[in-house]
RNA sequence: AGGGGUGUAGCCAAGCGGUAAGGCACCGGAUUUUGAUUCCGGCAUCCCCAGGUUCGAAUCCUGGCACCCCUGCCA
């Protein structure tokens, strides 16, 4: 599957199943399934259920399977599936020939449901919905039964038949299985396995107008694609009398197992589909791919990889407490991964310039520095100096506090890879507004972060040459949400958006190099953090970057 | 007495009767031309609470408490 080796995910309970089922013969190979519904684009919550599903199947020497739970027609479109095909698979998982759509399985399915008819096991109902609700009663007490539910088996077969030819509008009848109206268990009573919805369906086009509910659907299409273990998240959980109801009244070719584990919440950020449409429809934020979105997508376009969000859900680990994961590891898992691999390069987002007043007008040398801090292989570039640099406006403080070393009058910084400079004064307009820098260097100061006298010197900056950079715009991202949990009590989610999430610096400078950035591409910009060329904006020759995730910051938390 | 679940550190999470793994966060210290990385070290006398069984309990029993899910012709 995934070409790299992920770390060893922990032990979780359906690990511990799998492989028991294993040992003991129970299973010969496990199959499992990933079973999206093509009404939405995937997000970092399917993330982990598909590294869950396929890392199983992976692990264990056995298949996951890719399937369409498109059983509702009103909510799916076909663009869905491609989307979420593209998504799995730049994850890093393939499913091969395991590729299905329970849609395929609608004919076997209504023949079942016949014969659940003929079994006495399944009924015609005409109660309208606010009668059905009405009649199913409520958690603590008791439904009563439908005055349909005694109709003949020959009627009932005769009503579903002219449900299936379409002699009936939307909504005139439903097919319900014959169970209990007074389970304690809501999904027990009597619940509905077909519905009428003339419509058009993404994958089979005209040829029904009957369509089955997903608990009707589920359990046999497991059943007949042989999964072992149908995972699913905890609110299904209420469902499983009913998926192995169907399973038991059936004569299916297998009996899966369904199996529950708690979703993923992450903090700072939504993750129900509904309100992630609505932040799109509404313009909160620019599309589904929005860097800012928590959709793969959108991770995607931010600069994740799929290694750092495999990790990820690795990390996060699979139980069936309720689990609230901190933004943090979602960050700390990108840098892990694109500290090994993201080449360094120097970028200043907002640029001071300083003047080398020792430094000869006219003078351009070129430092040979690394690609990478500890992989050779990696390469090595040219960094060219002059008189005139461009800092960074964060590493010039004029009353700085305690502690800080970068630069500030009279004090001396290392500029990375360079010489140390002492800053001599600086120059502001008549708002007070600091114009430009000016500094003499130490001719001698270009081996390490220390004086030609030998004195050490503790702060490192990074910088650009004046005259030898490129202009770029860069796009800093932020938390959605400035809230830990923007879901918190009924409250409006959106009255938590943060107004800081998105900020636009048309006017970054780079080193020239990156101009040839490819759409895509990860650097490390130095001392800031890990920037991609954005996929969909960067034009040729034009790249803009998205910051991925800034470097760990012990000192300040700056951004 | 509706039913079904869950409760181990700030956040996840192993553990399945023999005396609390690991990750993230956090705190020290070393290395470092990124206040990054890397590296060492620290971080639950205690497992929601109260009783009980046992030589021995986070693990078994009893009784509480807290939180989550279920009343779509959604999945």
């Amino acid at each position: 599957m995934s070409n790299e080796p992920s770390t060893t995910p922990t032990a979780n309970f359906l690990r511990t199943i799998v492989s028991d089922d294993l040992q003991n013969g129970k299973h010969q190979t496990v199959v499992t399934r990933f079973p999206p519904e093509p009404n939405g684009y995937l997000h970092i919550g399917h993330a982990k259920s598909i590294c869950l599903n396929f890392g199983l199947a992976r692990d264990f020497g056995g298949q996951c399977h890719l399937r369409f739970d498109d059983t509702n027609p009103v909510k799916e479109e076909a663009a869905y599936i491609a989307s979420i095909k593209e998504s799995v698979a730049w994850l890093g998982f393939e499913w091969g020939e395991h590729l299905y759509h329970a849609s395929e399985y609608f004919e076997q399915l209504y023949q079942w449901a016949e014969y659940l008819i003929l079994q006495g096991k399944a009924y015609v109902d005409e109660l309208t919905p606010e009668q059905m609700k009405e009649y199913r009663g409520t958690l603590t007490e008791a439904g009563k039964e439908s005055p349909f539910r005694a109709r003949t088996v020959e009627e009932n077969l005769e009503q579903f038949r002219r449900m299936r030819a379409g002699e009936f509008p939307d909504g005139a009848k439903v097919l319900r299985a014959k169970i209990d109206m007074a389970s304690p268990n809501m999904n027990l009573r009597d619940p509905v396995m077909y519905r009428i919805l003339h419509t058009i369906h993404p994958h089979v086009g005209y040829k029904w107008c009957i369509y089955p509910m997903y608990d009707f659907t589920h359990g046999q299409s497991d059943a007949i694609e042989g999964i072992t273990h149908s995972i699913c998240t905890l609110e299904f959980e209420s469902h499983r009398p009913l998926y192995d109801w169907f399973l038991e009244n059936l004569p299916v070719p297998a009996k899966p197992r369904q199996y529950e584990f708690a979703r993923l919440n992450l903090s700072y950020t939504v993750m129900s589909k509904r309100k992630l449409q609505e932040l799109v429809q509404t313009g909160l934020v620019n599309g589904w791919d929005d860097p800012r979105m928590p959709t793969i997508m959108g991770l995607k376009r931010r600069g994740f990889t799929p290694a750092a969000i495999r990790n990820f859900c690795d990390r996060i680990g699979v139980g069936r407490s309720d689990a609230w994961i901190g933004y943090e590891l979602l960050e700390e898992s990108v840098r892990e991964d694109l500290n090994g691999k993201a080449q360094r390069a120097m970028a200043v987002l907002n640029p001071v310039r300083l003047i080398i007043n020792n430094y000869p007008e006219d003078k351009v040398e070129e430092f040979e520095v690394a690609n990478h801090p500890s992989k050779p292989e990696m390469g090595r570039r040219k960094l060219p100096f002059s008189r005139e640099i461009l800092i960074d406006a964060d590493d010039f403080m004029e009353s700085p506090p305690k502690g800080f070393h970068r630069l500030t009058v009279g004090s001396e910084v290392k500029l990375k890879y360079s010489y140390v400079v002492k800053c001599t004064a600086v120059v502001k307009d008549e708002d007070g507004r600091i114009v430009e820098l000016h500094a003499d260097y130490d001719p001698g100061s270009t081996n390490g972060p220390m004086t030609s006298d030998g004195r050490k010197i503790k702060g490192v900056i990074h910088w650009l040459s004046a005259p030898h950079t490129a202009t770029v715009e860069v796009r800093l991202f932020d938390r959605l949400f400035s809230d830990a949990n923007p879901d918190r009590g009924g409250a409006d989610y959106r009255q938590f958006l943060n107004p800081d999430s998105l900020q636009t610096l048309p006017q970054c400078r780079v080193e020239s190099s990156l101009l040839d950035a490819v759409p895509g591409q990860s650097y490390q910009f130095e001392r800031l953090g890990y920037f991609c060329a954005d996929e969909k904006d960067s034009k040729q020759g034009k790249p803009v970057f998205n910051r991925v995730v800034t470097l760990r910051d012990t000192w300040g938390g700056k951004n």
